[in-house]
DNA sequence: CGTTCGGTTGACTGCTGTCAAGAACAGTGG
DNA sequence: CCACTGTTCTTGACAGCAGTCAACCGAACG
């Protein structure tokens, strides 16, 4: 039982992933995928990730594609706590040190290399580097998660879009895929909504409004490009240079 | 430059913690305790604690007392992340590894040992014990924050508040200070809305409606007594049992 | 070519924020 | 001892943002 697995596969979606313009693999630039090609697994669009194999939940390292981190409602309701993004990492472990309460999904093909905690700790012995870059990863991901907190409690529904859309450019731009402003965004406004604690329904309205605003716009279908991040980031209440610094990792 | 102090004093609000029935220390049964009594400083009810002197965040035990962690919003509105109790830590440092952006409050008269992130390290080598201790800290920190995101983003008012009721409750009894769900809440309405994400009215027509509901009851004032769990659950859409495995740490 | 999914829009409802005023209470200073 | 003040809690009235329901459309897919 040391080997960890994906078991449940749902509905590998349709493959919009292979289309020609795809942004440079991350294995070259990142330090993380030195150590861990071999770990390296594929999970197809639209499924869940659980495992079986090892009490403790495992470490994920996201190679490429986009993953969700979310929590459900009884009713039903969900809400997207993270989107983790190629260079991330998931070490989700709940306090009693066993299972996982959380989801998570593949929103698009992606690779994702897999350590169990024994494995994880180990590799942290070894490479001093890679302890230092999760660390800061980890900083990065709390300051983030603070800013949603605030503006799902007490943002209105643009405020809380802006900011979304504000800190996936910025997240998008550091791994180069958001050349411009202007980048994929493969979520569906039911995502978003789940996202920003909104409804599938206020998301079309907000955005639509942002579009013709001259904010944003939407290029083809899932590829948005912000044409006035001034203005988006008034709205979100931040300083796009301020935020960055907050919730990017520092360069090691 | 190696001392760090607290700085900023705002206004030591009337000391109502100096009530007879004060629950036993926690300096006896707790482990961090033991490894830092020379570092503990007090702070009053109603301070702004903010540091200097080194760059980076400090880390945070809290011997005793009541904190909390927020963010706010240009117009001043503000969102506490976050309490933390006697027992808890913080390790605060955002992605630039900086300043933090968090505000930290006393909420009550409070002791609180401070590291430089040097000194927490060290302390982290020289024993073990304390390390993995923080790690189940942290994850049952974080466990907390993912169900809370999910209420303030996907349930209502009722949800909020109970859940947050409840959460405070399981972690005041295993500290010892919630007997028979009975304890004290160091919080105005207006903070119990900064955490839930409501408007202090409306915290307070829908605390009221629990309290005629005859679900909780107020026995004096800031004292709050969980009259029916069952019930209080069932609104905050938890099952207590998994709750308190969920969002406490495991006992090493 | 039917089906499904996601996006869009309108109508309607309702939960929750805001505003305002009053009550209870503690602390302060005369 | 008694105003006086400031804070918190409470309640009512009102408005508005956002959820729900429903229908329709376009694109993708089998």
């Amino acid at each position: 039982m040391t080997e960890i697995g994906f078991v449940k596969i749902r509905s590998p979606l349709k493959g919009n992933e292979a289309e020609p313009r795809r942004a440079p693999r991350l294995a070259e630039q990142e330090p993380f995928a030195s150590a861990l090609p071999s770990k390296a697994r594929d999970c197809a669009a639209g499924q869940e990730l659980t495992f079986e194999g090892d009490a403790a939940a495992p470490v994920l390292f996201v190679l490429d594609g986009w993953l969700s981190v979310s929590k459900s409602l009884g009713d039903g309701q969900r809400q997207i706590i993270d989107f983790v993004l190629p260079g991330d990492f998931i070490a989700s472990a709940s306090a009693d040190g066993t299972t996982s309460t959380l989801q998570i999904d593949a929103l698009t093909d992606a690779r994702v290399a897999v350590f169990s905690e024994l494995q994880w700790t180990r590799l942290q012995w070894d490479r001093p580097d890679l302890h230092w870059q999760a660390i800061h990863l980890h900083a990065a991901s709390q300051a983030r998660l603070s800013e949603r907190i605030l503006r799902i409690g007490k943002g209105d529904a643009p405020m809380r879009i802006a900011y979304a859309l504000l800190e996936l450019c910025v997240r998008l731009k550091a791994i180069g895929r958001a050349p411009n402003c202007s980048f994929r965004l493969p979520l569906t406004q039911l995502q978003i909504g789940d996202f920003t604690g909104l409804s599938s329904v206020h998301v079309c309205r907000t955005m639509r409004k942002l579009v013709q605003s001259g904010i944003i716009s939407v290029d083809e279908h899932p590829t948005i490009r912000i044409l006035d991040p001034a203005r988006l980031s008034k709205l979100a209440g931040v300083d796009i240079r301020q935020l960055s610094r907050e919730i990017m990792p520092k360069v090691v």
